[in-house]
DNA sequence: TAAACCGGGTGTAGCT
DNA sequence: AGCTACACGAAACCCA
DNA sequence: TGGGTTTCGGGTAAAC
DNA sequence: GTTTACCCCCGGTTTA
């Protein structure tokens, strides 16, 4: 088999759980807040793309894959605006500074599929978190004396290892539509990207200078 | 009176209209796309995060006001997760991107806010845009010959009056809550910043360190 | 080919 | 195969 | 103070 | 003072 790629889950919410590793590794993983409680969304959003930005830069994953946010509307309403704002902005967010640096393998997974893969129902999360913290500690990702032991760790592990699945499906499943959506959006992407290009070197280089420029002002 | 501010609207949709100046002179204005049709979220976001990165670079505004995204309960349900993701993903990750340049002077403008203040009425946008269009003619903002005629510019415009208005009291109405919550997120800004640098210089240091190389890739 | 107009609005798992 | 039901997170508060 | 638990979920202007 | 009603873009289709 071929390396398998390094994957990178990341459970985005004002608190956010990571995952990270390469499908039948041990992965390493964690949560931590974007910023400090009561910061402004632009302060989250900035947290946000800094530690895409770290990731990709330190880490060089092959594929991130994002937890898709909630449609407000399901939640009959029963969610206040600004957590609106930062639960749809966040993945946004990072896709967007993911696009920015040029990485273009990410994709989204539903919370509901992720649950049915990792403990086989689509439990709520209030049945379902426990069931996937179980599961983790059972498979060794977490130690039962770890400090972290939050629910966003796991949840993350969970959509980790359903992304793992996912996505090499040569180690059990067969590819579903992730995979597939993703290798569409990918070729899209590259023709997107091959067609802008080509139109001049010039507007390459134009491209390139003002992105740095942009961030020679740290 | 001391130089009136410069000020930068953003009416943010996948479609997007700027207006900027300050208050009391003839704003420059326009509308454009942030990715071409069909684009990836990313690529949006990243045409966002790129627009706001030149302007806050090369205009210097004093002030950046955002159209705030309507809830969607409140468009009772009408509205598809992806068109959310990308209304509330906006302005989140404009104030991320602004925030990460360190600029903190960012707000949030209410649309009913803005119309009521500019044709005295908050009627819904079928019959509110043509009015709002008309009355930037009126001001001689655009000229009707002009190429770009879009509503998406002309309620950048009437947003833009709307933010000189509250922004300068001195020009006109008294301030409200928008201008309050500006100084008091300003206020609360600044000190969380000044608490986090003082911890240690050291920490600045790396900060810095760690946000110029996230960018030399470019 | 470009501009105006109109419709449409979540997805999945589990049970029947 | 078709139909139905159902899904969350932030911040204030309280208690150890 | 830290962690578990509970509660709450849009806002404005005009009409009455 | 209190109650009430209102609020949207995206993409596909059609038409000049």
């Amino acid at each position: 088999m071929t390396d398998a790629p390094k994957i990178l889950f990341v459970d985005a919410a004002s608190r956010y759980g990571w995952a990270r590793g390469r499908p039948g590794e041990k992965p390493e993983s964690g949560s931590a807040r974007f910023a400090p409680e009561d910061s402004s969304q632009g302060a989250i959003a900035w947290g946000a793309m800094r530690f895409v930005a770290e990731q990709i830069q330190s880490y060089r994953p092959d594929e991130i894959v994002v937890e898709a946010p909630l449609p407000a509307t399901l939640v009959n309403g029963k969610t206040t605006v600004s957590t609106q704002e930062i639960l749809m902005g966040l993945p946004f967010a990072i896709q967007g500074m993911a696009y920015g640096l040029q990485m273009y393998r990410v994709s989204v997974a539903r919370v509901s599929k992720i649950r049915t893969h990792f403990i086989g129902k689509n439990a709520k999360g209030e049945i379902a978190k426990p069931m996937v913290w179980r599961k983790c500690i059972a498979l060794g990702w977490i130690s039962a004396n770890d400090e972290d032991l939050s629910h966003d760790r796991t949840d993350a592990l969970a959509g980790w290892h359903y992304a793992g699945t996912v996505l090499c499906p040569q180690l059990a499943q067969p590819i579903d539509d992730l995979f597939v959506k993703a290798e569409e959006r990918k070729r899209r992407e590259a023709a997107a990207a091959d067609q802008r290009l080509a139109k001049t070197e010039q507007a390459i280089r134009e491209e390139s200078e003002r992105r740095r420029s942009i961030m020679e002002k740290f």
